[in-house]
DNA sequence: GCCAACGTTGGC
DNA sequence: GCCAACGTTGGC
């Protein structure tokens, strides 16, 4: 089982968006690396929900894949900000996964708090200028942010 | 609003 | 294949 780290804008889609909903799917991710990195998503793995572009900036929530390799079908409408005019359902080349809401933490664990916590290796969204929506949380990493952000578990 | 850090596009 | 121009993300 794997651990990520995947953002949103909350004033798009936020931890409560996905409350409400149980589950969505993931799409008009866009950015081939971030289109990789869940690729490789197995089912059970767990995702870390930031919240991003908003003050504070942190991860919010939890969420964990339930289904995987699923075609995002906003590249072929064309009235969706995400279409892909040179994409074909004969060789689609944006695909998505799909996530329950797991929990709401009780406190956001903001940017700032995870720079003191964390190095660049560790957790790369600490980098400066770091674009990527998806990013991979070695286990070790994932564990350590678990307890601070629930430090009852 | 600014700008760093990219990714993409297109001319050559 | 190179690189300039441009676009996007997202923190500050």
């Amino acid at each position: 089982m794997a651990y990520w780290l995947m953002k949103s804008e909350p004033d798009v889609y936020g931890i409560s968006h996905l409350e409400r909903e149980g589950n969505t799917l993931w799409d008009g991710i866009r950015n081939y690396q971030a289109r990789n990195f869940m690729r490789s998503m197995a089912i059970g793995d767990q995702a870390f929900f930031y919240h991003s572009n908003t003050k504070p900036p942190g991860i919010i929530g939890l969420m964990e894949v339930i289904e995987t390799g699923l075609i995002d079908p906003s590249q072929f409408d064309p009235a969706s900000k995400y279409f892909d005019a040179a994409s074909t359902p004969e060789a689609p080349r944006w695909d998505c996964v799909r996530l329950a809401y797991r929990r709401t933490y009780p406190q956001l664990l903001s940017l700032e708090e995870l720079r003191s916590s964390f190095d660049e290796q560790e957790l790369p969204v600490v980098r400066r200028g770091n674009r990527l929506s998806i990013l991979p949380v070695p286990e070790a990493t994932a564990l350590r942010l678990l307890k601070l952000l629930d430090p009852s578990r």
